[in-house]
DNA sequence: AAGATTTTATTTGTCTGACATTTAAAAGTC
DNA sequence: GACTTTTAAATGTCAGACAAATAAAATCTT
């Protein structure tokens, strides 16, 4: 692990760099022991502020995790799906707001990857899986249920669904697809007759789990997707002529 | 933005989040600037390099980019769809490497998001994309092609046929599957055989995304797949029981 | 000798204060 | 008015110190 005192980018950054490659080469492996800051600070010649700004850089990837006292130190992490999904779920959430992505995009890639894991899920879902579902379809019914408690419970329906595919990877990319969707659909107003809609939508979906029939789910997520793209854009044609 | 000094959990994590929840919630805007660190300091009451360590685990997650210099600072940077690219696929690859994936399930949920991008991408693909396409298929051929470089082309393959979708969102979450399995798919050694087959299919796809024929295209991934598997599989069992 | 307690050494977490470097704006010069 | 110089503000880096946590070693007690 090497770096370059005369480039331009800062030392952490370089530092940090190095680490990483480490960890991704192999060359450091889970659970391994870093150096102490000092020692790093001594191997790489600059101060130990530098090197802990190197180091905190790594633990917001969650690539290390440190521990006080005697015999702590920095420990190369195993990434669990955990981490992953929720730095994915941050990133894929900015991503959208900041880059003016529009509704039918995200729809698209969202039902596009939803539909991916339907056969799976067809084939695989447990009898719990279908329960929570059942459970959010009986709580999305509820008449007092506030718009943003709605979408909530739309997404752990689709997780559910997604989640019935029992492949972690495939959960691990659509928890960000899924999750990052949800302001854009905060943006709806659900009426009572859009969201009847969508709760029969749901259950037809969970009927044909149960029956474990993938062309009929496919066939309703296709629906599904319809009906929600035409929902945005009647809030797109109210925004432009208010009452 | 307040912290909790009497939390356990580090200061500058802490700081961190607080300013991560400001970005998210869309108190802090895009371009924005952050007060200075030494402003930053007072308002936390801490040190500044407490308040580096904090912006540090920001500018890793790409959520600040900072400047030097007069009128410089830490600023609220846009999350472009590279930036999300290269962190999804570090954090895919790591999941993948350090958890045991079987080759299976990270084929299988490869695949699976391939074909979701498969009608859309024959619908669309662009005559740029298919030539990208037939280029890679053209290195393929070449018989003193490392394996390594055989795998690159077979990602910038997939990469242009994934690309074709035309849905940055889906290119984005497809990136993390696609180049994960690289790694993996290296561990294969690609006989003269293999190689004929897996080129034969990819024509096969190309073809058929030229006669914008989205049955087709799925058809033929799921041969790819099924045979990708069959290769991991040869491999694994020449494992057991070696010459 | 075994177990409980205290001490010690190591390591990260934090602070203070300083200097270097970069950069844009202000001031000065022709 | 255009160019040059100066200045001020900000991040980048350093050195040295102390605090706090923690595990291992040493000591004490029974």
């Amino acid at each position: 692990m090497k770096i370059d005192p005369r480039k331009p980018a800062d030392l952490s950054a370089q530092i940090a760099q190095a680490i990483r490659d480490a960890i991704i080469s192999g060359e450091l492996i889970v659970d391994e022991r870093l150096p102490s800051e000092a020692e790093l600070s001594d191997q790489f010649q600059v101060s130990r502020p530098t090197v802990r700004e190197a180091l905190k850089r790594l633990a917001a990837q969650s690539l290390i995790r440190t521990q006080r006292g005697a015999s702590g130190g920095a420990f190369v992490n195993r990434i669990s799906f955990e981490d992953a999904y929720s730095q994915q779920i941050t990133t894929s959430t900015l991503l959208l707001s900041m880059n003016a992505v529009s509704f039918d995009t995200a729809c698209e890639a969202r039902f596009s990857l939803e539909r991916a894991c339907a056969p799976l899920s067809a084939q695989r879902r447990t009898s719990d899986q279908l329960a929570t579902m059942r459970a959010e379809i009986f709580r999305q019914a509820q008449p007092r249920l506030s718009d943003e408690a709605f979408c909530a419970s739309d997404v752990t329906f689709h997780r559910a669904l997604v989640d019935g595919a029992d492949n972690p990877v495939l959960s691990y990319q659509l928890a960000g697809a899924v999750e990052a969707m949800q302001p854009l659909m905060n943006m709806i107003t659900f009426t009572a007759r859009s969201r009847e809609q969508i709760i029969s939508l749901h259950n037809q979906i969970a009927d044909a789990l149960e029956e474990r029939d993938a062309a009929k789910v496919d066939a309703k997520l296709v629906e599904l997707e319809e009906y929600t793209r035409k929902l945005a854009q009647d809030v797109a044609q109210q925004h432009r002529k208010p009452a």
